[in-house]
DNA sequence: TTTTTATATTAAAATGATTACAAATTAAAA
DNA sequence: TTTTAATTTGTAATCATTTTAATATAAAAA
C-alpha cells in the first residue's frame, strides 16, 4: 500500500516514522482530491490537536523531496499537493477552484522544439486547463 | 504600438490615464522577460520616487481583467506577468528561475478528452516545463 | 480656462502564508 | 533502559498581498 511504501521511503533516508507523519500519509493517500497545506491540517489536527503547522509544511517538503508527492502550481492564490505521481494534467473550475486530474496520452513532449531541448536538461512539464464546471455554469 | 493599444484600452473602459500606469505599459511593453511585481515596482519607482506598491498590484490587476497581460503560475515563488497573449508555453530553469517562451504548434488542444470537455466551457491553458538551462548545468 | 467630480494614488495598517528559531519531546539505536 | 540525534511545537519573524481612508489628479463640464 502506498502508506507502506512512504513509511519505507522515509526509513531508507534515514528518516523517523512519527505519528504525525503517517498521519498525513494517510491522508494523502486516503483522499482522492488535490489537498491544500489547510486540509491537512485540518485532518492531522482533529487526530492530533497539539500538531503544528511547521510540521506539516517540514513533511510535505520531505515528501517533495523525495519525489513522492507534487506540487501544483495551478493557481497563485492556492498551493495544492499531488499524491499521484504518474504524468497527468490537472484542470481547475476557475469558480469553485475544484481540481481534476487527467489522464492522457502524454503529447506535450513533441510541443518542446529541437532547439530548446538542447538548451536545458529537462526535468518536468506540467499541464493546465481552465474552466468552468457543468455545477458552476448552470449556478448563477 | 503596444502602448497606445493600452491606453486606447483603458479609455474605452472609462478608466483614466495616470503617468504611473502609462511607466507600467512602457515598462512591460519594453522588457521581453517575464518580469514580477517587484521588477516592475523598481522601475517605476525609478521614475516616480513616490510610487506605491499598491499602484503596481491595481494596475497589474485591471491588465489582467481586460486580458492584455496574462499571470504565469509555473511558481509559487515568484507571480511572473506575460504581455505577450498569443497561446504560447513557458520553460523555467529551476536553478535561476529564468522563464523563457516556447511557440509551438497548439497540441494541448488534443490532449483533452471528450469527457472532460463535455463537462467543462475551457476558458484557458497552461504548458509549462521545468528543467536546468546549459549556463546552470556548467557552474556548480 | 476654471471648476467640478469621480477615479486613482499614496501611506499605513491589516491580513495571510510561509519560514526561522529555540526549547521540549520522542523515535530508534546502543 | 539509556542515549542521542532528529522531530515537534509554539512563538516570532518575514514576505507578499490586500484593505482602508485621506489626498491628489485626470478628464468632463461649465
Amino acid at each position: 500500500m502506498q502508506i507502506e511504501r512512504m513509511i519505507r521511503r522515509f526509513r531508507e533516508a534515514g528518516l523517523k516514522i512519527t505519528p504525525q507523519r503517517v498521519a498525513i500519509f494517510e491522508y494523502l493517500y486516503t483522499t482522492s482530491s488535490h489537498p491544500t497545506v489547510d486540509d491537512i491540517y485540518a485532518y492531522i489536527a482533529g487526530r492530533f490537536p497539539s500538531v503544528s503547522l511547521t510540521t506539516v509544511y517540514n513533511t510535505l517538503q520531505t515528501m517533495v523531496g523525495l519525489g513522492e508527492i507534487e506540487e501544483i502550481a495551478i493557481s497563485h492564490e492556492r498551493r495544492n499537493f499531488d499524491p499521484d505521481t504518474r504524468p497527468h494534467a490537472h484542470i481547475m473550475c476557475v469558480r469553485c477552484k475544484r481540481i481534476e486530474d487527467i489522464y492522457t496520452d502524454d503529447l506535450s513532449e513533441n510541443c518542446l522544439p529541437e532547439s530548446v531541448r538542447k538548451r536545458y536538461r529537462i526535468l518536468g512539464q506540467r499541464i493546465y486547463f481552465y474552466g468552468l464546471c457543468s455545477r458552476c455554469t448552470t449556478e448563477k
